[in-house]
RNA sequence: GGUACUCUGGCAGAACGGUUAUGCGUGAGCCUGCAAAGCUUAUACAAGGGGGUUCGACUCCCUCGGGUACCUCCA
């Protein structure tokens, strides 16, 4: 598999033959998790599931920010504890992408929880020189990695000059980052050096080395954390183990909404809660995955209406699939292989899901295709299933199971129905449709026989 | 100001030095008792501007310009 890895700037090979080990920043706890947040933990959710599905090892380690100035900010606001918060935002968290089918990492690490792994990755850097303690806390010295900007092209003495960060003449050099901040506020634990608390970039390095050693294969998040936060992490990482950080750096790039980044400071956020609650899981991570994840991709309601009628026609697939009863035997085989195909490729070639999304539409449109010409048999539609469930999987797309006693009363319905076409009374069996309608029924008359799909309740749609 | 990314038809969005992807939308038709859904088909001569290389460029090079992001916390 290929990725585009920032650091090279180019496409990196990825050997798949051996176990994956990724980790990904992820959310600082303090508010809800918007659909920016969504998208990089869609994608990566997607890689993760795809690489299983070949067969590949994966450990995957996603962190929570759980001591932030944010979040005592915000405990403060509202009088309550940091940790109040931080569990409250958690809890959020499950809540949110359990219901996007986010499958869970093999590990939620917390900073709170790494005290002793950030107080010891400091020691050695301080150990090594490479650190330094001043009034204010202890600083990391940039000057003691040469290297430092080489994720984000930065160079340093532009960094310097256009530094726009307060002044501490505390510090050897402006761009010096704390790495433990001296405060009497809580939460505080007791260093070697005095109470206080860790800096936001040690914690994922001493995270990510702890649970995934020194030199793992793939390291991710938003693009905006390329700089300062990625370069940070470099900078500590490698400087206190002398080897290569992370082999790949994936980067997903912003959601914006009317052309601007969607980002709390700028109020104008969508929360997860608010799309899940008007167009369901589906039509967001479709969304998501509809561009490639290097790029921007702007919010939009029409996007979003756009990915309902690509919704209805999987749906209406998947019903075709499971009603199909004929004997047509079209010999899909090949072309239904060609698509699969496809679709691995896209996905093998830098992770390019708005192709591979195409490759399962065409897929869908094939199976509608046949349906609607009373050509999909059992035999096809079994073939056809099995590779339209793999990319479901793949995707992270759900259609909800439905009780036998529901499909029973549902067939009962249509049976009836038939009858009072048959006999013509037109106005009693509309009465029915009417009826199925109301529980999200929807019927399809095809010459033969009727079937009826379940439509996703999308509350936009209404 | 610096750096990175980006600029393709109404919208979304690929590939490729030569053949007008694809999806949505829109039009028409088929199917239907009617609908819905679905299907079929048509529809855009598009590549930010200007130069260059080439027999030929959306694709390579130069140049000018627009947008966004990062340079402070941010997925």
């Amino acid at each position: 598999m290929k990725l585009q890895d920032t650091l090279s700037n180019i496409e990196q090979e990825v050997d798949v033959s051996k176990k994956i080990r990724i980790y990904l920043c992820g959310v600082t706890v303090y508010d809800e998790s918007h659909i920016g947040h969504a998208r990089t933990i869609i994608v990566f959710d997607v890689l993760r599931k795809y690489l299983e599905s070949k067969g590949v090892e994966i450990e995957f380690i996603q962190n929570f920010t759980d001591v932030d100035d944010k979040i005592i900010n915000r405990a403060q606001k509202e009088n309550t504890t940091a940790e109040t918060i931080s569990v409250r935002y958690i809890e959020n968290y499950f809540d949110d992408f359990d219901r996007l089918n986010v499958k869970h990492a093999t590990k939620y690490p917390k900073a709170t929880e790494h005290i002793d792994d950030i107080i010891k990755f400091i020691e050695k850097l301080i150990e090594k020189q490479i650190a330094y303690v001043t009034k204010n806390g202890v600083y990391f010295s940039i000057s003691k990695f040469p290297e430092y900007g080489k994720l984000s092209k930065k160079k340093i003495d532009e960094l310097q000059s256009g530094a726009r960060i307060q002044i501490d003449e505390e510090k050897k050099d402006p761009l010096d980052f704390a790495v433990w901040k001296f405060s009497d506020v809580k939460p505080v634990w007791d260093s070697p050096w005095g109470k206080g608390r860790p800096g936001w970039h040690i914690e994922c390095s001493a995270m990510s080395i702890k649970y995934l050693g020194e030199n793992f294969e793939i390291h991710g998040g938003g693009r905006d954390l390329i700089f300062p936060h990625h370069e940070n992490e470099i900078a500590q990482s490698e400087s206190c183990t002398g080897v290569q950080f992370a082999k790949i750096w994936m980067h997903v790039g912003m959601v914006t909404i009317q052309g601007e980044k969607m980002s709390k400071s700028a109020g104008n956020t969508k929360s997860i809660k608010y799309v899940l609650e008007n167009w369901g899981s589906n039509i967001i991570r479709l969304f998501c995955l509809s561009g490639h994840y290097s790029k921007v991709i702007d919010y939009s309601e029409e996007m979003l209406k756009e990915n309902i009628t690509k919704w209805r026609q999987v749906e209406t697939c998947y019903y075709e699939l499971i009603h199909a009863c004929g004997k047509n035997h079209e010999g899909v085989n090949a072309i239904i292989k060609k698509i699969g195909t496809e679709f691995d490729d896209s996905l093998e070639n830098n992770f390019n899901t708005h192709l591979a999304l195409l490759a399962f539409f065409q897929l869908v449109k094939e199976t509608n295709r046949l349906a609607a010409a009373e050509k999909l048999g059992i035999e096809d539609s079994l073939i056809i299933k099995k590779e339209f469930e793999r990319m479901l999987f793949v995707l992270g797309l759900s259609i909800p199971e439905m009780t036998e006693d529901k499909k029973q009363e549902i067939d009962d319905l249509i049976s009836n129905r038939e009858k009072l076409r048959i006999e013509k009374q037109f106005d009693d069996a509309d009465k029915i449709r009417d009826k199925l309608n109301e529980m999200n029924i929807e019927l399809i008359d095809h010459k033969e026989k009727t079937i009826w799909m379940k439509k996703e309740n999308i509350k936009s749609e209404n």
